[in-house]
RNA sequence: GCGAGCGUGGCGAAAUUGGUAUACGCGCCAGAUUUAGGUUCUGGUGUCGCAAGACGUGAGAGUUCGAGUCUCUCCGCUCGCACCA
C-alpha cells in the first residue's frame, strides 16, 4: 500500500458485514490537481513504466512521433501523445510487455533563428525548451519509460549516424553532386523554402536566386524497388498513406531516347509515351541546361529569360503552378526516327536536376505541351486516334488517352503496347534508344548549410578529394561555443579551429565539411535507438527484441517524407547487419488529423492557438485528455471547442459523484448473482456487457476512442436511472462501476487510479487487466425488428430472438400500420435481414 | 499543376459488412433546486406540417427491394510536393 492524501480507505474487519468496506473520507468533490499529483507520484515511485526485454512475454512497442522542442507543447502534441498513451495502457492491460519511449527531435532551424534573434545560443534555447516540455509531458501523465529519453543534438546520439554515413560512403551509397538551392544574394546565405516569401528572402527582402552548389546525396533510388514492393507488406498502414508512398516513388516504364543536335552532345529524353514519338514538334530543355547557356551567349532575349528563371523558388509546387514560359534557343534537334529537325526551346517547366533536364514535346497528346505550343505558335501533329468513342477535339484540348497510331508511317494502326514495343525495338536497333524503368523518386540531398545540425563527417583534401572521417575519430562534435548575433550565416563556416584539419589519408592540410545533415536524418532512426539508448554501437541485440514498432502514431503531414526516409534507414541498418529480424520499421501506423480552431489549423501566425497548459491548470490533465479523445476520431481533424472541454469535465464530475454516492453507502465485495436478477437488473447487466464488448472493440481494434467514450457515457446515463438498494442491485452497481473505471483507465488514468481505490480495491489499477465480457449476460429472449414497406420505415415489431423467417414475415404483415401501407397492393417480395429489419415490397 | 483525403442538425460528431439517419457531447428552450448568478437534476430539441405524413447526409445522375455508405460527373475545403518539422 501507499500513502493516500485523498482517500483514507479503512478496511474494517467486520464479520457481520464482511462484503462491505466503509470508505470513510472520499472527498465529496472531484479535485483533479490532487488526484493527478498522487497518481503520478505512485507511478514514479513504483517505476511503473520502466521496461526491459522479456522473452517470455509478448512485447508491444508503441511509439508516438517525437516532438521538435519548440518551447511549449501545443494541442497537436497533446492529441498525438494521448492517442499513443491510450493504446499503450490498453495493451498493457492485455498483459503485454509495453515499451513507450519519448525523446526530442532537437536539431533544426527555429533554434538558430531564436539564437540570432536573442543573441544567445541554439543549445541553450533547445535544452531549456526540452526541460519545460518534459515537465508538461509528465504533468499530462503519459506512461513513458523516461530512462530511454534521447535528444538528437547530443554527440552520444548523432555520432552513430555519422558512423553509418561513413560506412555508406565506403559502400558507394553516398555521393557528392551539384544541386540547386535558394540563395539570398544580400545575406549571402542559403534559404529554406519556408524562408522565401513571395520570391524574396524573409530577412533581407532581396529577390532570391536559384544557385547550384556541391552537396551530399544518399542513393535512396538504389532502394526504390524494395521501398516500392515492400509497401505491399504494410497492411497495418492506412491505404491512402500506402498509395502516397507508391505514387511518390513513382515507378514508370518508358523509353529513353536521343535527339541529335549538330555540333553538340545529343539530348537525352525519357518518355512513358513512346507511341506519340512521331508527334514530337519540339524539344524543351531547362533554363539551366548547358544548351541554354551556350545559346544565350549570342541571344540577349534568352539570356534575360535565364536570369528571370533564376528568381523561381526551388519548391516543386511553385515550379508547377507558374505560367509556362520559354524561348527558342535556335538549336535544332533531329528526330530519331523521321530525321526531321525540330526546334529546341529553353523552358521554365523543365526541372534541371531531374532526369536529363530535357523533355520531348507532343502538343497533340499532352495538355501542357498543347498550351505551350499554342502560346508560342508551335506546330501540332496528331498521331493518336481514339480507339473507342472518347471525345477528341484538338481545337479545344490535347487528346491524352491511349488509342491507335496514325500519321506514324510504319507504326500506323498499332495500339499503345504494340507501338511501345515496336518503337523501342526500332530505336534500339538504330542505337538511339532503349526501354527503361524510371522512378519519380530522386536521391536524397542531405547537406544543409546550417549550424544547428549534425556535422557531416567528411574531409576535403586537395590531393585525395573527399575522405570520410575515420571511425576512431568520431564523433565530429559540433562546437557549442560558436557565437550568434546579427550575422545570419552558419558560424562554423568561419571557425578555422573547427574546419582546419589534416587529411586522414595523406596527412596533408585539409578542410572539414562545414555543412550539416538534413534533420530528417536524425528522425529516420530514433525509433530503433530507443530500444538500446545506451549502446556503445549504433544498435545492439535489444533492437531485435523490440523492433518493429507495433504501433506508430503521428501527424498525416509525415505521410510521405519522414516515413519514407525511416523505411530507407531501416533497410540501410539491416544491410549493415544491425537489424536482423525485420525489413520494415513500423507494422501499424495511425495518422492523426490536425487540431483546428475556427476551421483552420492552429498556428502562431494566425493567433488561434490554445495553450494546453492553461487547460491543465484549470481542469486537470484527465479532462484535457478526455476531451481530445472524445471530440473526434483520431484520423480526422479535431475542431477545438472550449465548451466541449467543459462537457468532458462535467462527465468526470458526474461519474465521481456517482461513485461517491455508491461508496458512501458501502462498497460491495461479493460478485452479483447473475442467476437471480430481476428484469431491470438483467437489462442493466445486458447494457453493461454490451458496453464492455463495444469499448473493447473500439479501443482495441478500431481506435475510435470517441465512440468508446460515448458508450461509457451512455452506460453512465443508464446507471443514473438505476436505483436499487437490494444486495444484488448494489453488487451489480459495483460490477458496473468497477468495469467503467477499468475501461476509462487508459484515457483518464489518474481519475481511474483514484476511483479504483475508492471502490475498495487494494491493488493499483495500473496492474489490472482489461474487463471481460460475460457472454451469458448478452443473451436476449426477444429482439426488435424494423419493418419497412417499399424501403420506408413504417413500424417496429418485437419477435423471439430465434424466430424463423416465416414467423417474422407473418408478424410484419400482421402489423396494423404495415397493413395501412400495403392495402390495395400486391406483396411482391419480402426481404428479411436477420436481427435487423423486414422490407415488404408491394405495388 | 500533380498526389492523397474530406463534405451529415445551430456546433463537434455517430451510423463498424449496402439495412432504424443524427447515438454521445456542446449549444439552445422549459421546469425543479438555489436569495441571486453559477452549479446540479428532469424533460424537450433535423426541416415543413394542426395532423396523417412528406422532405432530409455539398450538387446532379446511376446501380439496388433498400444508398450517408457503391459508381460516374461537378462544386467546395484540407494535407503533401523533396531545405519547416
Amino acid at each position: 500500500m501507499y500513502p493516500s492524501f485523498l482517500f483514507i480507505v479503512h478496511i474494517r474487519d467486520n464479520i457481520a458485514n464482511a462484503n462491505r468496506i466503509e470508505a470513510e473520507s472520499m472527498q465529496e468533490n472531484y479535485d483533479p490537481q490532487q488526484i493527478e499529483q498522487e497518481a503520478q507520484e505512485f507511478w514514479e515511485k513504483n517505476q511503473s513504466f520502466k521496461v526491459t526485454e522479456d522473452a517470455g512475454r509478448e512485447k508491444f512497442y508503441c511509439l508516438s512521433m517525437f516532438p521538435y522542442p519548440s518551447g511549449r507543447l501545443h494541442m497537436g502534441h497533446v492529441r498525438n501523445y494521448s492517442i499513443g498513451d491510450v493504446i499503450s495502457r490498453y495493451q498493457r492491460m492485455q498483459g503485454k510487455n509495453v515499451l513507450q519511449p519519448m525523446g526530442w527531435d532537437a536539431f533544426g532551424l527555429p533554434a538558430e533563428n531564436a539564437a540570432h534573434k536573442n543573441n544567445s545560443h541554439p543549445a541553450t534555447w533547445t535544452y531549456s525548451n526540452i526541460d519545460y516540455m518534459r515537465g508538461q509531458l509528465k504533468r499530462l501523465g503519459f506512461g513513458y519509460d523516461w530512462d530511454r529519453e534521447l535528444a538528437t543534438c547530443t554527440p552520444e546520439y548523432y555520432r552513430w549516424e555519422q558512423w553509418l554515413f561513413t560506412r555508406l560512403y565506403e559502400k558507394g551509397l553516398v555521393y557528392k553532386k551539384n544541386a540547386v538551392v535558394n540563395w539570398d544574394p544580400v545575406d549571402q546565405t542559403v534559404l529554406a523554402n519556408e524562408q522565401v516569401v513571395d520570391g524574396r528572402g524573409w530577412r533581407s527582402g532581396a529577390l532570391v536566386e536559384r544557385k547550384e552548389i556541391p552537396q551530399w546525396f544518399m542513393k535512396i533510388t538504389d532502394y526504390a524497388d524494395e521501398l516500392l514492393s515492400d509497401v505491399e507488406k504494410l497492411d497495418g498502414w492506412p491505404e491512402q498513406v500506402r498509395t502516397m508512398q507508391r505514387n511518390w516513388i513513382g515507378r514508370s516504364e518508358g523509353v529513353e531516347l536521343q535527339f541529335e543536335v549538330d555540333g553538340e552532345a545529343p539530348l537525352t529524353v525519357y518518355t512513358t509515351r513512346p507511341d506519340t514519338l512521331m508527334g514530337v514538334t519540339y524539344v524543351a530543355v531547362a533554363a539551366e541546361h548547358d544548351l541554354s547557356h551556350k545559346a544565350a551567349e549570342s541571344n540577349d532575349t534568352l539570356k534575360a529569360f535565364i536570369d528571370e528563371c533564376k528568381n523561381t523558388k526551388v519548391a516543386e509546387a511553385d515550379m508547377a503552378t507558374m505560367e509556362k514560359k520559354g524561348v527558342d534557343t535556335g538549336y535544332k534537334a533531329r528526330h530519331p526516327i523521321s530525321g526531321e529537325e525540330v526546334p529546341v526551346y529553353a523552358a521554365n517547366f523543365v526541372l534541371a536536376d531531374y532526369g536529363s533536364g530535357a523533355v520531348m514535346s507532343v502538343p497533340a497528346h499532352d495538355q501542357r505541351d498543347y498550351e505551350f505550343a499554342q502560346a508560342y505558335g508551335l506546330p501540332m501533329k496528331q498521331v493518336i486516334a481514339p480507339a473507342n468513342d472518347e471525345p477528341c477535339d484538338l481545337a479545344r484540348e490535347a487528346f491524352v488517352e491511349k488509342g491507335v497510331l496514325i500519321n506514324s508511317g510504319q507504326f500506323d494502326g498499332m495500339d499503345f503496347q504494340q507501338a511501345f514495343d515496336a518503337i523501342a525495338a526500332h530505336l534500339s536497333a538504330e542505337g538511339k534508344g532503349e526501354k527503361q524503368v524510371n522512378f519519380r523518386l530522386r536521391d536524397w540531398g542531405v547537406s544543409r548549410q546550417r549550424y544547428w545540425g549534425t556535422p557531416i563527417p567528411m574531409i576535403n583534401c586537395d590531393s585525395c578529394g573527399s575522405v570520410p572521417v575515420p571511425e576512431d575519430q568520431l564523433p565530429v562534435v559540433l562546437p557549442e561555443d560558436a557565437a550568434f548575433g546579427d550575422d545570419v550565416g552558419s558560424p562554423i563556416k568561419k571557425m578555422p579551429e573547427f574546419y582546419e584539419t589534416s587529411c586522414p589519408k595523406c596527412g596533408g592540410k585539409a578542410e572539414r565539411e562545414t555543412d550539416t545533415f538534413d534533420t530528417f536524418f536524425e528522425s529516420s532512426w530514433y525509433y530503433a535507438r530507443y530500444a538500446c539508448p545506451d549502446a556503445q554501437q549504433m544498435l545492439d541485440e535489444r533492437a531485435n527484441y523490440w523492433l518493429p514498432v507495433d504501433q506508430y502514431v503521428g501527424g498525416i503531414e509525415h505521410a510521405v517524407l519522414h516515413l519514407l526516409y525511416a523505411r530507407f534507414f531501416h533497410k540501410l541498418m539491416r544491410d549493415e547487419g544491425l537489424i536482423t529480424a525485420s525489413d520494415e520499421p513500423f507494422s501499424n501506423l495511425l495518422t492523426q488529423g490536425m487540431v483546428l480552431k475556427d476551421g483552420t489549423k492552429m498556428s502562431k501566425s494566425k493567433g488561434n492557438t490554445v495553450d494546453p497548459q492553461g487547460l491543465i491548470d484549470a481542469y486537470g490533465a484527465d479532462t484535457v485528455r478526455l476531451f481530445t479523445m472524445f471530440a473526434a476520431p483520431p484520423e480526422q481533424s479535431l475542431e477545438w471547442s472550449d465548451s466541449g472541454v467543459d462537457g468532458a469535465s462535467r462527465f468526470l464530475k458526474r461519474l465521481y459523484r456517482m461513485i461517491h454516492a455508491h461508496v458512501e453507502a458501502g462498497v460491495v465485495k461479493a460478485a452479483c448473482d447473475s442467476a437471480s436478477l430481476d428484469d431491470k437488473q438483467k437489462a442493466l447487466r445486458l447494457k453493461l456487457h454490451q458496453t464492455i464488448q463495444k469499448v473493447s472493440d473500439d479501443i482495441g481494434r478500431r481506435y475510435t476512442f470517441n465512440t468508446a467514450i460515448a458508450a461509457v457515457m451512455e452506460l453512465t446515463n443508464e446507471l443514473s436511472k438505476f436505483s436499487d438498494d437490494s444486495d444484488n442491485g448494489r453488487a451489480l452497481m459495483q460490477e458496473a462501476l468497477d468495469a467503467m473505471v477499468l475501461m476509462l483507465s487508459p484515457i483518464v488514468p489518474h481519475f481511474s487510479h483514484s476511483m479504483w481505490q475508492a471502490l475498495g480495491h487494494e491493488s493499483a489499477i495500473i496492474d489490472e487487466s482489461w474487463p471481460l465480457v460475460d457472454e451469458s449476460a448478452l443473451v436476449q429472449d426477444s429482439i426488435e425488428l424494423m419493418v419497412q414497406v417499399n424501403g420506408k420505415l413504417r413500424s417496429k415489431i418485437k419477435v423471439a430472438a430465434d424466430a424463423d423467417k416465416d414467423t417474422i414475415e407473418a408478424a410484419a404483415l400482421a402489423d396494423s400500420n404495415v397493413q395501412n401501407h400495403t392495402e390495395g397492393k400486391t406483396v411482391r417480395k419480402i426481404i428479411v435481414v436477420p436481427g435487423r429489419l423486414v422490407n415488404i415490397v408491394a405495388n
